[in-house]
DNA sequence: GGATTGATCGTGACGGTGTCAAGATGTGCG
DNA sequence: CGCACATCTTGACACCGTCACGATCAATCC
């Protein structure tokens, strides 16, 4: 698991760090690994970030407003991951399952941020910048299963395998843990989490390419 | 949204309450709907109970072990649902279709225990109970994934199909409210969390049962 | 260079929290 | 009836989020 880059000192004297905002997300980032969202707290951030408990507050509102900008960032970061994943590959399926690979890679590189993206109960989840940032990745994704409609199968329902993939893919990078504890508990060798996005792709995409004029009609 | 009871009034005088046990559970239910999983507390539960900050911890231990025994609640209520959704049905299609609106109907009815059950940052992840009632809920989808392996496709690998729907749901349940949010932003007519599901249903299932031989083998 | 304004902090206070220890009360059994 | 245990209450402590107020720094203008 990788940590990210410890914040940075202060460029000039104690009332002007210079770059406090990416300090704070470092550090939220570190906070959130070593105490879990539940030990979360913005003292323990400002502590790490060597300001005092209230400066956090003055960049990013609130908890939720600093829990809120570390989701942007992952988002971003899952949306260029995905982008670069899926670059240079024709095949849309092949395409496909290398964008899998990316969320992975970004599941696996940034679990902090993977940990908060999607709860919504310590987020701003009105807010614009949060919506846009989600959008973004998700729009890889659409893109990519509108392309393998366009190959392989027209009538291809794309918002529905879309949101399908989606789905699976966040409740399969939560899940992940509790899957390789029960292979564990049967002493079977545990299902790695890039294995498991190869067979959940693989079960999905290639059943539906090949059951032209069956699915649903495309709404 | 259905409410639960509200708190039992203790049976006894003031050191004994009767069932204060579960008087707190049906509190910390009525809690994280009216205020949230971040803006759950112990004491407010304790209010809500009508005793005092620390006689939840005598029942629970902390925070932590009230919330495990909310989620193992919930896994039970959903084992049980799906068992009655998909009882006297002979097609393990239709049948696993019909626990799929057993999920749904869980996830309406039980908001509070849903958003609690996957929350690893704030459960006992190690509590045996919560395993077992976990894998109960699961079982019961995974039988229903092996019947169909048995009816239409022997091949079929039930383990990863199985994992598959399960992740879906998950991912579904949490996702829902965003996929509502983008359908109104879209000026689209929004798509149910029942529809979701009966339309996933589709995808995975269909398609699978008809690629006989092509699947990777069952390991 | 000094004054002004706005940005960027630090300090202190308040009410709420989780958890622990000690003690009070109630139940059941011999 | 006494005892042991269960089941609470009370109080304390350290930590928390947030707010108000004030201190300091940077940039701009005259």
């Amino acid at each position: 698991m990788r940590s990210p880059e410890p914040p940075e000192a202060p460029t000039s004297g104690a009332y002007h760090h210079g770059d406090l905002p990416n300090a704070l997300r470092a550090s939220a980032v570190e906070v959130i690994l070593s105490k879990g969202l539940h030990g979360f707290s913005l003292r323990e951030v400002a502590r790490r970030a060597g300001v005092s408990h209230a400066a956090p507050g003055y960049h990013f509102g609130d908890v939720r407003g600093l829990l809120t900008a570390v989701a942007i960032e992952g988002f971003e970061t899952l949306r260029d991951e995905l982008v670069r994943s899926g670059a240079g590959i024709d095949d849309p399926i092949e395409r496909l399952k290398a964008i899998g690979g990316g969320y992975v890679r970004v599941a696996i590189e940034h679990p902090a941020h993977c940990e908060v993206m999607f709860r919504d109960d310590v987020l701003s989840a009105d807010d614009p910048a949060l919506a846009e940032a989600g959008l973004g990745a998700y729009s890889v994704l659409e893109a990519t299963v509108a392309a393998i409609a366009d190959r392989y199968n027209a009538e291809l329902p794309v918002h529905d395998v879309a949101r399908l993939c989606w789905s699976t893919m966040q409740g399969l990078v939560e899940l992940q843990p509790k899957f390789v504890a029960l292979d564990a508990m049967l002493t079977r060798t545990p299902t790695s989490l890039d294995e498991h996005v190869d067979r959940f792709t693989d079960l999905i995409i290639t059943g539906l390419v090949q059951q032209r004029g069956q699915t649903r009609p495309r709404r």
